[in-house]
RNA sequence: GGGCGAUUAGCUCAGUGGUAGAGCACUUCGUUGACAUCGAAGGGGUCACAAGUUCGAACCUUGUAUCGCCCA
């Protein structure tokens, strides 16, 4: 049966991947046999998602290391799973209904529309599971997981196996508010209008737009007037006159309805004749409007703007510190679509309370202040960008906006005119990262988790190393993030979550419970109405570690795969995920989750963008699969990650990986014409250089690969294992071999076949954890084999198997070969033409080495015979080789020039070389100061050098006599 | 503004104190019995710049320039 020509990726790669099925192969603990376990919690992808080359980079990291685990006789686990994606998910199905022509969310309600996802997830949740094995994943797919298992609903579809996930969630949500470190409160939170819930710090980006800066004036209540003073840095005055206002600049002027005071420095001498008294915010109906004090605060720049801010508490981050402090009420203007207010009594009427607030004759609660709605009846349910608009408006038409002096041109003449003073400039805008709508801080009743309580142990798992953050950035940014750490807030006005264990009484007093009946029971046997939200999933997420392995139960696989070892994930989620993980089980089962962490950046194009549907420049790694097979693309991935660097993923790139599985396709379809196959696994047994060299070459590979993934470094494995096979295995021992398989005696030919196979298996073997397929479908096209190699021992030899006079010899012989082929390309010599070889002045080293391989070097360098001469006859080329003096005589080809310049260009080399060593060698403190073996080092080379030197010299030199 | 990182061959990037590397691209040659998804040979680099530490610096220190990323 003879090998097709190159690897049937298309064809062989389902087979092997249901073979491997069939075989459980992935099974947790498969091919054990030791007591270690090795354990992968995969990052779980969103239950909507595909497919993308992040997923696929990420992936083939942790696939290489849990086969070379599994293959080393770990007890192996890689735990595979999705995550519910709240917000993701939730909108994906409602885009289904609308394209479905189906009833909206609102109009199935929680209940039926909570069945809709749950079919939905049904249907196409399983799609990344199928993704994750064409690339060749070995995750335990019967033990696939789900973040929301177990939840009210759950059919059960596509994670039959996974523990209940759900009452984890319940579990630990319960325990840490009894252990007080989740709480319920009215705060600013970041609130997302399209989807109406609030969201997570982590979950806004911030964007620089450009955006305008109004100046407006806060009239002094009751027409007081002050003498507003300006100085420069020495004292002097530079402007003074007589105001009746104080100028306030704003980029948000639809919230100054809201406003409960404007704040000053208290240094700021320019306003300190006026700080207590009211000032009158400038829009709303002219006979009500609003007075607010002027107080004093830290946080107002004196340089900024006027050095005035308006403070607006329920809009805004900065302001709500600054009430907070100053006791200013919190006035909330929009609603949950970020609309203007048009709820509560009508504007003059609350209007008229708040009057009475800054007055100080009235105090206010939270709840009352909440529930006032100061946004006058024309601007009642207008959306915040039209408030906006209309107050400018409202306040430009009444004058009492800051006026500049502009000049224009028009007929040809520069006039000026009065304006008003708006700023364009560049401001950072808050927006959802899902909805791209932009965020509203906004006042509600929402949870938290006290994040500054659990933050310490999870700070001190990495300080103290018992968690090891590679690269070793990652951990810097990891202290900076926790060690300013803000309350997580995890409650979402979502309906496609984990509901919030707690249960209201009709007086809003509220019971915490993992079941209804409890929070009855606890309540005495109340009415009970359960909390609407649910749980933010990163909440969930961060249990995964403990929650996939059937926690709270202390079951079988928590004993043994927890802790986990390692985490692969991408640098974006090492504060989502991460960090909460660390944090959550460090509060829940007192343990680290996992021992390293291992962060990357985002797979980018071939130019380093980011890859966008709009850019254009996706690659899709399922269509480099149908093209280039899976092995190619991730060979790529492991090349290219470097700890810490930037990865650009090119089809140039990929191609030549797929050329590489090819080239070891052929080497090993090499192997079985020649009857090289059916190796035992044991080392063989080797009498020829040639044979005892590739062993030792092999037995280096081995030892580079595996330092090099015990160092999460992909990148130095994927590159050995490159060099290995195609610089010695393909370009030298093939070729070396082909001498002693066609022309050998039989032992010879035995012994050869012998080690070729044990070369090739090898080969395979330690391919086997990056390029799972070929290296499969090669293993048992080659042999009957015991195991599958999925399962094949991982080997254990090393440098005791290199043999110094082997190696010594063999790379002689390189050398001499290569030499030779050099000078034949550059003096023309025709590539099929065989050319004699003189030599003189041979060492005993150097005959033993030729003699010993003097059969592959004629083949190699197509020599015919090589002459023992005493004087090199006229025209011949030097070959610049230790131990010997060799030479082409090339009389009647020569090029005397050519080689004349060869000569002095490698002179040239040389003398750089010779000069860079003698000159340190020269140095007495060089040779005092350098280590021994460096000196040694660089003795011996001179010597070589030297040597070289000489011959090349001498062969100048007969060139000058011709 | 704060933090982190990068700058090495035409391109993409390895290289943590001891002779500057790989892949791709390029040039020349090749129907050599595994492979043209191939083979052989070759050209190509003041390691961003400056100063310092050192016997010795691409590598360590400081500064400068340029470019990224994260956070405000």
């Amino acid at each position: 049966m003879a090998m097709e020509k190159t690897f049937n990726a298309s064809e062989a790669e389902p087979r092997i991947s249901a073979m491997w099925e069939e075989a459980g192969a992935f099974a947790a603990g498969a091919n054990r046999s030791r007591d270690e376990s090795f354990t992968i919690m995969i990052p779980p992808p969103n239950v909507t998602g595909a497919l993308h080359v992040g997923h696929a980079f990420n992936n083939t990291l942790q696939d290489i290391l849990i086969r070379w685990h599994r293959m080393r006789g770990f007890d192996t686990l890689w735990q595979p799973g999705q995550d519910h994606a709240g917000i993701a998910t939730q909108m994906q199905v409602e885009k289904m209904l609308a394209a479905t022509g189906q009833p909206t969310r609102a109009e199935l309600g929680r209940q039926k529309f909570l069945e809709k996802v749950w079919e939905w997830k049904g249907q196409y949740g399983g799609t990344i599971v199928d993704q994750l094995k064409r690339l060749g994943c070995s995750c335990d797919w019967n033990r696939n997981a789900f973040t929301m298992a177990g939840a009210e609903g759950d059919p059960r579809v596509g994670h039959e196996n996974s523990p209940n996930f759900h009452d984890a969630v319940i579990k630990v949500f319960v325990e840490m508010y009894e252990q007080g470190l989740i709480y319920r409160g009215k705060r600013l939170v970041n609130w997302d209008p399209h989807f109406e819930t609030a969201i997570s710090d982590l979950e806004v980006e911030n964007i620089e737009v450009a955006g305008h800066m109004w100046h407006f004036k806060y009239p002094l209540a009751g027409g007081a007037t002050y003498t507003y003073v300006e100085t420069d840095e020495d004292g002097t005055v530079t402007l003074s006159e007589e105001r009746d206002y104080i100028s306030i600049a704003t980029t948000r002027p639809e919230t100054m309805l809201g406003d409960g005071a404007v704040a000053v420095h208290p240094d700021d001498a320019r306003y300190a004749p006026i700080v207590g008294q009211l000032c009158e915010i400038p829009v709303g109906p002219k006979e009500r409007r609003r007075l607010i004090p002027i107080i004093t605060d830290e946080y107002p720049d004196m340089s900024f703007g006027s050095g005035a801010v308006k403070i607006t508490g329920a809009h805004d981050f900065n302001d709500y510190e600054v009430a907070k402090r100053g006791g200013i009420p919190l006035y909330r203007l929009m609603d949950t679509k970020g609309a203007m207010r048009s709820d509560g009594a009508p504007y003059e009427e609350a209007a008229t309370v708040a009057l009475d607030v800054s007055k100080g004759l009235k105090e206010l609660t939270i709840s009352e202040a909440d529930a006032l709605n100061l946004v006058p009846e024309e601007l009642r349910g207008l959306d915040r960008f039209e408030a906006r608009k209309a107050v400018v408006e409202q306040i430009t038409s009444e004058g009492l906006a800051v006026m500049v002096t502009e000049s224009y041109e028009e007929e040809g003449e520069t006039l000026t005119r009065r304006v008003p003073y708006v700023e364009n400039k560049p401001i950072m805008q808050p927006f959802g990262d899902r909805s791209k709508v932009v965020i509203e801080p906004m006042l509600t009743d929402q949870w938290f988790v006290d994040a500054e309580k659990v933050v310490g142990p999870a700070l001190e798992a990495v300080r103290s190393g018992e968690i090891k953050i590679m690269p070793e950035s990652g951990e810097k940014t990891y202290y900076h993030w926790l060690e300013n750490i803000e309350p997580w807030c995890i409650s979402r006005q979502l309906w496609w979550g984990h509901q919030i264990p707690v249960w209201y009484d009709e007086d809003g007093a509220f019971y915490c419970a993992a079941t209804e009946a409890e929070a009855i029971a606890q309540s005495g046997g109340k009415t009970l109405t359960r909390d609407p939200d649910v749980l933010d999933t990163w909440f969930s997420s961060g249990l995964w570690p403990i929650g996939t392995l059937g926690w709270p139960e202390d079951t079988e696989e928590m004993r043994r795969y927890f802790p986990t070892d390692v985490l692969i994930t991408g640098f974006d989620i090492l504060f989502f995920w991460v960090a909460r993980m660390i944090m959550m089980q460090k509060a829940v089962v007192k343990e680290s989750p996992f021992h390293t962490v291992y962060l990357h950046q985002l797979v980018r194009d071939e130019k380093g963008k980011k890859m966008s549907k709009t850019t254009g420049n996706v690659i899709d790694p399922l269509e480099i699969i149908d093209e280039f097979g899976a092995d190619a693309l991730r060979f790529t991935n492991a090349q290219m990650a470097a700890l810490g660097g930037v990865l650009k993923l090119s089809k140039q790139k990929i191609t030549g990986y797929r050329n590489f599985t090819t080239k070891l396709w052929n080497a090993a379809r090499f192997a079985e014409m020649n009857e090289a196959v059916g190796s035992e696994g044991t080392v063989p047994e080797a009498t020829a250089m040639v044979n005892k060299w590739i062993i030792g070459e092999t037995a280096k590979l081995r030892e580079t690969v595996d330092v090099a993934l015990e160092a999460y470094r992909f990148n130095d494995a994927a590159n050995a294992l490159y060099a290995f096979v195609w610089g010695k295995v393909c370009d030298w021992y093939v070729e070396f071999s082909k001498p002693l398989l066609l022309d050998g005696d039989a032992a010879t030919r035995a012994e050869t076949q012998a080690v070729m196979a044990w070369v090739i298996d090898q080969c395979l073997v330690l391919l086997h954890p990056i390029m799972p397929f070929i290296t499969e479908e090669l293993w048992q096209t080659l042999g009957t084999r015991e195991k599958i190699l999925a399962h094949t021992d991982w080997p254990s030899y090393g440098s005791a198997l290199v043999d110094p006079a082997a190696d010594s010899e063999m790379n002689w012989v390189i050398g001499l070969i290569e030499e030779i082929r050099s000078v034949r390309a550059q003096m023309h010599v025709p590539a099929g033409l065989k050319v004699p070889v003189v030599v003189r002045n041979m060492s005993v080293e150097a005959q033993a080495a030729y003699e010993g391989n003097e059969a592959l070097i004629k083949k190699l360098a197509r020599m015919d015979a090589l002459h023992s001469v005493t004087d090199f006859p006229k025209g011949t080329a030097a070959l610049s080789v230790t131990g010997a003096e060799f030479g082409l005589p090339l009389a009647d080809i020569i090029d005397v020039d050519a080689e004349k310049a060869r000569l002095e260009k490698s002179l040239g080399k040389l003398a750089k070389d010779i000069g860079g060593m003698r000159g340190r060698l020269g140095n007495p403190k060089f040779v005092a100061s350098a280590p021994e073996d460096v000196v040694e080092e660089t003795r011996a080379n001179l010597a070589e050098r030297e040597e070289e030197e000489g011959l090349m010299k001498a062969a100048l030199q007969r060139l000058a006599d011709l």
